[in-house]
DNA sequence: CTTTGGATCGTCT
DNA sequence: GACGATCCAAAGG
């Protein structure tokens, strides 16, 4: 995994994501559903209208954490994916817990089931400490002989990407609806509702 | 199980 | 000044 997987096309990135493991801190989980946003072609993008200080994040390198608030009390993380000066991005959406789940339990009292942790954009940053502390984390960082560990980080453990993943239309949107640039992996219990 | 409405504020018009 | 790449609790079936 380096950075040149990552600049390809989102429709081609977001779903090669898949079964990756996101990791922060003592938490992480496994990539089971993601959306696609192209960036200036995408009117369903937050950078669709073009640069501002908030998408700044998504026109630089790919490989790294687009964060940002929404509904005045949530955060959602991206993948930046395509070549520098593209906006482009994977919306991580649903992940399976794997690990430091009795943290994840702490940040996340509402959640009564395990499939309940992450099974959602804000409900995953909640579940593994993300906000906009950690916008513009570098999510290669890993084994590049600085300081690592407090970083969010992306790890291949060596499970690939499902061969057929299930494909549907974006959620939460209301324009760009007719794109069908959600991917998940089929039959995961932890994918959103 | 499904539907509905409230919470809450940064961002851009 | 409007609205959003959402979540949750409450109410109804």
């Amino acid at each position: 995994m380096q950075r040149a997987d990552f600049e390809g096309d989102p429709v081609t990135v977001a779903p090669w994501l898949l079964n990756k493991m996101l990791v922060h801190g003592g938490q992480a989980g496994r990539i089971v559903e993601v959306e696609a946003y192209g960036g200036e072609i995408d009117p369903a993008s937050h950078a669709y209208r073009g640069q501002t200080p908030r998408t700044s994040v998504m026109f630089g390198p790919p490989g790294h954490l687009y964060v940002y608030f929404t509904y005045g009390m949530h955060w959602c993380a991206n993948v930046v994916c395509g070549p520098e000066g593209q906006a482009a991005a994977a919306l991580i959406r649903a992940l399976e817990p794997v690990r430091g789940l009795e943290d994840m339990r702490l940040a996340r009292p509402a959640a009564r089931k395990e499939r309940d942790l992450c099974n959602g954009p804000a409900k995953l940053c909640q579940a593994l400490r993300i906000s906009g502390v950690d916008n513009g984390a570098d999510l290669l960082a890993a084994g590049q002989g600085s300081v690592v560990g407090g970083g969010v980080l992306l790890v291949d453990d060596g499970t690939p990407p499902p061969k057929r993943p299930a494909r549907g239309t974006r959620i939460g949107i209301r324009v760009g609806t007719e794109k069908r640039w959600r991917f998940w992996v089929p039959g995961q219990a932890s994918v959103s509702r």
